[in-house]
RNA sequence: CCAGGGGUGGCAGAGUGGUCAAUUGCACCUGGCUGUAAACCAGGCGCCCUUGUGGCUGCGCAGGUUCGAAUCCUGCCCCCUGGA
């Protein structure tokens, strides 16, 4: 019922076109899952999106987890009957919200740090010394609570402190997560409550919520991890991936990835790569740090995928800057998830062949043309960005909503313009006319 | 006419002798967002410049008290509420 195939190679770079078969349907390859972290897109349906060519949606494990919600799934009979959808679905095992509710908040840090202050090296080195404490004993990821305020001082109220807190609701002002070798403890962002998150329990709910593709539970490190911290980290990620492959037990109505992890660090990653590599997972997820710079993933992915069997998909994770997009196809990436079309449309920003655009901005409240000059969509046949730019500035849901639609429908039809490059054996020229004009 | 309350930066609304160029919210401007704690977050938002523990102007208007006033006093103008 599963079948990855590769169909043609890049003859000048090690791009690939594929298809994935999966029970609920196919994925051409290269593609990007539509990420519906909580059985939704944010401001658009799966019908919409499916329309606009989308091929597979990813669902987070964490959030069907938390309040027990995969048991309410288990009763419809799994996320395809409980969202009503017969599309290819993949959930993540849960990890990276360890992650962001972890590192990720302690360091400020996404996947991909673009400044490193010697401040902020301090500060994670220091955060990372808590971490490392002996492993019987839990590791204190971060326990710290963050006071400071606008101009960097504090001030007589305590306001201050919770803007710096993003979203507001945050448990007291800490974040709190401890690795233990067997799991992870964590509290609930939404309500305080204290969890804990294992591979076996991950891959458990994942079994129930029966997406066509899982993923393993890994521990996700941050680009300020130090070396030891990311080698520890990696150790624990790599025993998790044989407790997930032990839990999972092959069926034909899904399938398993695992995940690389290693950060910004050479050995590491290629160590991880031929460890995942050597279990019988169903395909790959490249998962993790990606450096310090853009230039980073580039570096981090040539060290990963040349120890990857040719012949399984490779997922990266969380990535799906343009840039980033083509860079990661070009070294051999099949598969991407990123929140990106869907964030950026409700915080404004909309996708064009120019570049990205700001609709927010008071200068297109004149403006008649479209969002983007030669985009196909719905939205940008009908309205003008004036129109968008109006909704969006008067906070109506329904700007958020056309925005959505056109960026969905935008990077979608970026994918198969990158598929039919690689079938042309066009795709260099292809990267470099959007990349140029992008930046 | 009498009694009471009030006039603060684009708006709303704090502050009632120094720590006030003035809390906060909205609006506005600029950034950021990469396996979604995110329809979010950060910064800016009187004027000037050599961009600084800098200069100037400033809390209805005009005076005054004080080392020092958005804050106290006097007069004037305006607004709101109740009563004739």
């Amino acid at each position: 019922m599963f079948r990855f195939k590769i169909l043609t190679k890049d003859k000048r770079s090690k791009a690939r076109l594929g298809i994935l078969k999966t029970p609920h349907g196919i994925i051409h390859t290269p593609n990007l899952a539509i990420v519906a972290t909580k059985g939704s897109i944010r401001g658009l349906s799966f019908e919409q999106a499916r329309k606009f060519g989308a091929e597979i949606f990813m669902v987070n494990t964490f959030h069907f987890f938390r309040q027990e919600r995969y048991k309410i799934v288990q009763k419809f009979g799994g996320l395809h009957k409980f969202l009503n959808i017969n599309y290819p679905l993949m959930t993540d095992s849960g990890g990276f919200q360890i992650f962001s509710l972890g590192f990720g908040m302690e360091h400020k840090v996404g996947k991909v740090a673009d400044i490193f202050p010697e401040e902020k090296q301090i500060n994670a080195d220091r955060a990372v010394e808590q971490s490392t404490l002996s492993d019987p004993k839990p590791n204190f990821v971060l326990v710290r609570s963050y006071t400071q305020t606008k101009n960097g001082q504090n001030r007589k109220g305590n306001k201050s402190e919770q803007s710096m807190l993003s979203p507001k609701k945050s448990v007291n002002n800490k974040n709190l997560v401890k690795v233990y070798d067997d799991g992870v403890e964590f509290i609930d962002p939404y309500n305080g409550q204290k969890l804990f998150l294992s591979p076996e329990i991950s891959i458990k709910v994942q079994k129930i919520l029966g997406a066509d593709i899982i993923f393993a539970f890994d521990e996700c490190t941050s680009p300020l991890s130090t070396y030891e911290y990311t080698k520890k980290a990696l150790k624990r990620t790599h025993q998790w991936a044989i407790k997930c492959l032990d839990e999972f037990s092959t069926t034909k109505k899904q399938v398993l990835f695992g995940i690389v992890q290693g950060g910004e660090y050479e050995d590491l990653r290629k160590e991880s790569a031929k460890f995942v590599n050597s279990l019988p997972f169903f395909g790959f997820g490249i998962g993790g740090s990606l450096g310090k710079s853009k230039k980073d993933i580039i570096k981090v992915l040539n060290w990963t995928l040349p120890y990857l069997y040719e012949n399984k998909p490779r997922h990266l994770l969380g990535i799906g800057e343009i840039d980033d997009i083509f860079n990661a196809i070009e070294q051999g990436i099949d598969l991407f998830d990123c929140v990106i079309p869907t964030r950026w449309a409700r915080h404004g920003t909309g996708f064009s062949f120019q570049g990205r655009i700001n609709l927010k901005s008071s200068k297109y409240l004149t403006d008649r043309k479209p969002i983007d000059l030669k985009c196909q969509c719905q939205i940008c046949q009908k309205y003008p960005r004036s129109y968008i730019c109006h909704l969006l500035r008067e906070k109506e849901i329904y700007g958020i909503m056309l925005l959505t639609e056109h960026n969905v429908f935008w990077i979608l039809n970026l994918f198969k313009q990158i598929r039919k490059s690689i079938k042309e054996n066009n795709f260099k020229k292809f990267k470099n006319l959007i990349i140029n004009k992008w930046y």
